[in-house]
RNA sequence: GCUCCGGUAGUGUAGUCCGGUCAAUCAUUCCGGCCUUUCGAGCCGAAAACUCGGGUUCAAAUCCCGGCCGGAGCACCA
């Protein structure tokens, strides 16, 4: 099995799919997982140097680690082997055509002026090619199948074209001025990687098909497939990495892991485990439908996976100062997790605290309220209570709501959402879960990034 | 325009290859109830689907034909 992206920038919830499945099918049948760069484009979809370690890194989080790692743009000259195989055979041609030309006489079922000329022609123009002869767009090399067939997807491929852009990895550089497309060089790397099985998405169906003939015409076997369909997810729009490059550069997101962003690197920052990506992929399974769905599947699995280990805390976002009448300093102890044992977290509270603006903004004086793992309060006033007992059981029975505050002396915190950011105080004890995922109660959980001087947390989910 | 794929509850998904065991699986969402000093979880319950029309057959989600709907390809992108 492999997985062949081109590392135009980093892996995005849709690399996912390719990454888990791929990998999935080896843990459980066996065989090899090979990671190939398909980098063959340096200009329209140009590689990003960086994104190469960012998908081995990522492969790696998701417990998807290769056993092999190939680069297409080492292995030019393999590709330029099994042209000039073909070319002498007569099952390829250089074709001078402009697009527009070929395009329409393409759709007519009618050959090109080159199509026929002898092997030696073609070899002797191919290696002009090579030469740097001819410049970009004046010229392509491709695989004959049947200008007649049916299905004009199938008609005269394109295999190879002139690129004088120098290629981003320092290594190759301006080694290569002819370069393969997709549909040729996934051919040839197929196979001489010894690829059983292929899955992946249902848009290069129609490359099975134009990849046969090269299979026919050198006498391979070609691996088994399956595709699988688009997957759209609700809270994303359409996203292209191209696209997402450039509004990254214009400002628009503060880089790749823009808790917006649908990257991996973004999902990991926000406290999504790797367990419930591959959960989420593994149960969507490979069907050719094409899917819609939510992150809430997803969420769903990463709350069952990270809740028995997210300490609790208090954050109290929009505060208000809540001076308390009548009680007494006290020493709050509270459970860092409801029903795991987690042990506690102290908090001195003298006569105030901070609540959420909202939960008191309707209340009129004597309406009582449950501080929560602290004590009872009754409203005075704006901004001002009275202590009203320890006993919950009292409170229950007057039908108070329950509550949960900030000290006064607390901790400022930035919690960066997919729908912007949310300020408040938290308790101090948030400061030593940083990198650790927390559930900052009757808001979600969060996972904190920093803590200097200010807490960086960034929401994971409900 | 030509060509290729697909269509099972709100959303995913199993079942389709090899027709009966499907009065259709599982998960999730929504809605009730219990529990709970947050949220969530847990437990109980409810609702919810074979795209349509023909055909073959004793029997069709499953096979065949047609319609409708959706997606993809027809690049000197991957």
């Amino acid at each position: 099995m492999r997985f062949a992206p081109n590392p135009n920038g980093p892996p995005t919830l849709g690399s996912t799919r390719g990454i888990v499945v791929n990998s999935e099918y080896v843990k459980k049948y066996g065989g090899r997982f090979i990671i190939r760069f398909d980098d063959t484009d340096p200009v329209t979809k140009r590689p990003m140097p960086e994104a190469y370690d960012w998908y081995l890194e990522d492969c790696k989080w998701l417990g998807a680690e290769p056993d092999e790692v190939v680069m297409a743009s080492d292995r030019l000259p393999i590709y330029y082997e099994y042209a000039e195989k073909l070319i002498k055979a007569g099952h390829a041609y250089v074709c001078t055509c402009t697009r527009e030309e070929f395009k329409k006489l393409k759709d007519n079922k009618q050959a090109c002026p080159h199509r026929d000329t002898s092997p030696e022609h073609h070899l002797h123009e191919w290696k002009r090619m090579l030469a740097g002869d001819y410049e970009e767009r004046t010229v392509v090399l491709r695989i004959k199948t049947d200008i007649k067939h049916k299905d004009p997807a199938l008609r005269d491929w394109g295999a190879f074209r002139v690129v004088k852009t120098p290629h981003p990895r320092p290594e190759v550089g301006d080694k290569y001025v002819v370069w393969p497309l997709l549909d040729f060089e996934g051919a040839i790397e197929d196979h001489l990687l010894g690829m059983t099985h292929i899955i992946r998405g249902k848009d290069l169906m129609d490359s099975e098909l134009r990849q046969k003939y090269v299979y026919d015409y050198l006498g391979w076997t070609y691996p088994h497939t399956s595709h699988w369909g688009r997957v759209k997810m609700h809270e994303f729009g359409k996203f292209s990495t191209s696209g997402l490059r450039e509004a990254i550069e214009a400002g628009e997101y503060s880089g790749w892991d823009d808790p917006r962003l649908p990257t991996l690197r973004a999902l990991r920052r926000r406290g999504i485990r790797p367990e419930a990506l591959r959960k989420f992929f593994i149960d969507m399974g490979v069907g050719e439908t094409d899917v819609s769905l939510s992150l809430d599947n997803l969420h769903a699995e990463n709350r069952k996976l990270i809740d028995a280990d997210a300490n609790r805390y208090f954050f109290v976002w929009d505060p208000v100062r809540l001076d308390i009448s009548g009680s007494q300093v006290t020493d709050a102890k509270l459970p860092l997790h409801p029903s795991v044992d987690r042990g506690f977290r102290e908090i001195t509270v003298e006569s105030s605290v901070l609540v959420c603006s909202q939960d008191i903004s309707d209340a009129k004086p004597g309406d009582l309220f449950r501080l929560k793992d602290l004590y009872n309060i009754r409203i005075t006033g704006e901004g001002t209570a009275e202590f009203a007992g320890r006993d919950i059981e009292t409170m229950k029975k007057e039908g108070g709501r329950i509550i949960h505050w900030a000290p006064v002396d607390g901790i400022p915190v930035k919690v960066l959402t997919p729908d912007g950011e949310i300020t408040g105080i938290g308790e101090a004890g948030i400061a030593t879960e940083v990198d650790r995922v927390v559930q900052f109660e009757r808001f979600g959980y969060v996972r904190i990034d920093s803590a200097n001087g200010e807490v960086i947390a960034y929401f994971t989910h409900r």
